[in-house]
DNA sequence: GCGACAG
DNA sequence: ATCTTGTCGC
């Protein structure tokens, strides 16, 4: 599939943040409601610098894997919070390029609009591609938020700056809640009911635990 | 064995 | 993010 190329890569944190600061105009919070294909995209580091970038594609009813792609490179961009894509996205956007199916849905392992300029991962990858995207982080990074109910499906909104930017969403019972925000092209309400669809058994979306086990165990 | 969770 | 050890439970 197609990947555009909307900024030069950034030499330096000004001009990182610079890049995150306009192309979040680019962001569109409303998009369609069902999804025939879904993506699930993961990196895993070795080493000092080398990255393994992965993206699985599912049928987006049965969920059953339709296409898998692998693509090594090396982290290109210190750490830096907030400006972690810049790490993984020259190794995922080559994962992408090299799809021969274009899915319909990219669900990212990280945060979307809730980041520090509202321009996390999710959003990125949703830009550059057109496609809608939705990011899950494992952990709270910004915003406060209360937490949700231990029944699976209980949510409660993540709030900054009086905005809200997304939810905690339990997705099983007895197990710790994850953070859903909004990419690209999608409503917070259709992310969560993705989310929550694509979490019938585990607490993470099962595109991420494919493109995870992938990137992890490459085949 | 795998998944969740602890330290 | 990674790695390692160990417990509990399905």
């Amino acid at each position: 599939m197609q990947v555009r190329r909307l900024h030069p890569w950034p030499s330096s944190v000004a001009e990182a943040e610079s890049i995150q600061d306009r192309l979040r105009g680019h962001v569109e919070l409303t998009g369609p409601t069902g999804f025939a294909l879904v993506a699930g995209l993961d990196v895993h580091y070795h080493g000092d610098d080398a990255v393994t970038a992965a993206v699985v594609v599912l049928d987006g009813s049965t969920l059953a894997p339709v296409e898998h792609v692998v693509a090594e490179g090396r982290v290109a961009f210190p750490y830096v919070p907030g400006l972690f894509a810049f790490r993984e996205l020259p190794a995922l956007i080559d994962a992408l390029q090299r799809l021969t199916v274009t899915p319909d849905l990219l669900v990212c392992d990280g945060y979307g609009l809730a980041h520090p300029r509202g321009f996390g991962l999710a959003c990125h990858l949703g830009v550059l591609t057109a496609l809608p995207a939705l990011g899950v982080g494992k952990t709270p990074f910004i915003g406060t938020h209360e937490p949700p109910g231990p029944e699976r499906g209980a949510w409660t909104p993540i709030v900054h700056e009086g905005a809200t930017v997304g939810r905690a969403l339990r997705t099983q019972r007895g197990v710790k809640p994850v953070y859903v925000s909004q990419g690209h092209r999608i409503s917070l309400d259709t992310a969560t009911d993705q989310v929550l669809r694509l979490t019938a058994r585990f607490r993470l979306p099962e595109p991420i635990r494919h493109a995870d086990h992938l990137a992890r165990h490459p085949s």
